[in-house]
DNA sequence: GGTAGACCTGGACGC
DNA sequence: GCGTCCAGGTCTACC
């Protein structure tokens, strides 16, 4: 009998409005159902693929998950984590009130939480696969991701590919069928690296041939323990994700906001197009970013989000709440980019 | 340290 | 339908 449990959330939790707050939430395996607010993702649990769906009643009640297949108890913990980890559950009320202090302009709507994957290993490969193309590109590259080399479930979804899956895949295969072009061999070196943090530093097993010159830079290396550790500093782990093949300095700063730090911008030529449409600041690209980064810097510690739910605005007064995005249409062109023609 | 050009894909555009 | 141009961040070579 498919398996059904409830996850306590903190009071101010609204479902729709936490998961339909990043990107993300409209790439591949992720789906938000706009007509009955319904969010459905599978996942790898009990070493299957297990397609969740879930709601939520209202602002603060707990999240009913739906499964398609029994778990074990270790199964439904595991996607308890997972799911806390996607809506950022471990910040509640009162983790969010730092951040209204320093910046009241979200305390009335209570944005505060940015969605993000159920794993690290996601995250860093869906920055990946957003670096050097438009929106649409990367929603194909996860659809294909998922579709090419994800299991499938009973219901007939596809979850994400993991490390291990990814590590082992042909470089052949992912240019060709998942349409990463040129990022495959880093993919692939991404994955190594990361099935051999999660081994606790054994090298993976060389299977892949990289169709293109892997990176040179220097010994790279994905240590979870550090990247995970509160104690570690900003300037160390920007310095570590840099190191990494694919990861220059966007993605760094963007994978530090995903992992909870953040100080730092990630910025790009949408912080470009926001700095010269919204703020009124002129001058070449590069000083553009410059000031967009100063105007940022008195909000400190919660910069990233300032700026994230200041942009996010701006995408919703040109096409509604992000909940009512239907991944196939609005969801396409919710870059500043397509808005602001 | 700064900069130019290559890397790929998909969409827009002109013919 | 075809060819050309462009957007997008990272990486390497070069100055």
């Amino acid at each position: 009998m498919p398996s059904s449990f409830t996850i306590p959330v903190p009071s101010d939790f609204d479902l729709k409005r936490d998961l339909c707050s990043y990107g993300y939430f409209l790439l591949a395996p992720n789906h938000w159902d706009v007509r009955r607010q319904v969010f459905t993702r599978t996942l790898l649990l009990d070493d299957r693929a297990v397609t969740l769906r879930v709601s939520q009643k209202s602002t603060g009640s707990p999240l009913k998950v739906a499964a398609d297949a029994t778990l074990s108890r270790m199964g439904r913990d595991e996607a308890t984590r997972q799911i806390s980890r996607m809506l950022r559950l471990d910040e509640d009320a009162a983790h969010l009130a730092a951040f209204h202090a320093v910046d009241p302009r979200w305390g009335e709507s209570g944005r505060g939480r940015i969605m993000r994957s159920p794993t690290l290993f996601e995250d860093i490969i869906k920055t990946v696969t957003s670096c050097n193309v438009t929106w649409p590109s990367t929603i194909v590259m996860n659809r294909r991701l998922c579709e090419v080399l994800g299991k499938q479930s009973s219901s007939g979804l596809f979850a994400f590919p993991d490390a291990k899956k990814l590590a082992s895949a042909r470089a052949q295969t992912l240019r060709a069928r998942c349409r990463v072009g040129y990022r495959d061999a880093r993919i692939i070196e991404l994955a190594k690296l990361y099935l051999k943090a999660e081994r606790g530093g054994r090298p993976a097993r060389q299977t892949a041939k990289p169709t293109t010159k892997p990176s040179t830079k220097a010994a790279p290396l994905i240590d979870l323990a550090v990247l995970n550790d509160l104690a570690t500093s900003d300037d160390m782990i920007f310095k570590s994700l840099v190191a990494l093949p694919g990861i220059g300095p966007y993605a760094a700063a963007n994978i530090m906001q995903l992992l909870g730090r953040y100080a730092r911008l990630p910025l790009d030529t949408e912080s470009v197009r926001h700095g010269r449409t919204l703020l009124g600041f002129k001058g070449s690209s590069a000083q553009v970013m410059r000031k967009v980064q100063a105007h940022f810097k008195p909000f400190g510690d919660h910069a990233f989000r300032s700026y994230w739910f200041e942009m996010w605005a701006f995408y919703e007064s040109k096409h509604g709440p992000a909940w009512t995005w239907e991944r196939d249409s609005t969801g396409k062109m919710f870059t500043a980019a397509q808005l602001s023609q």
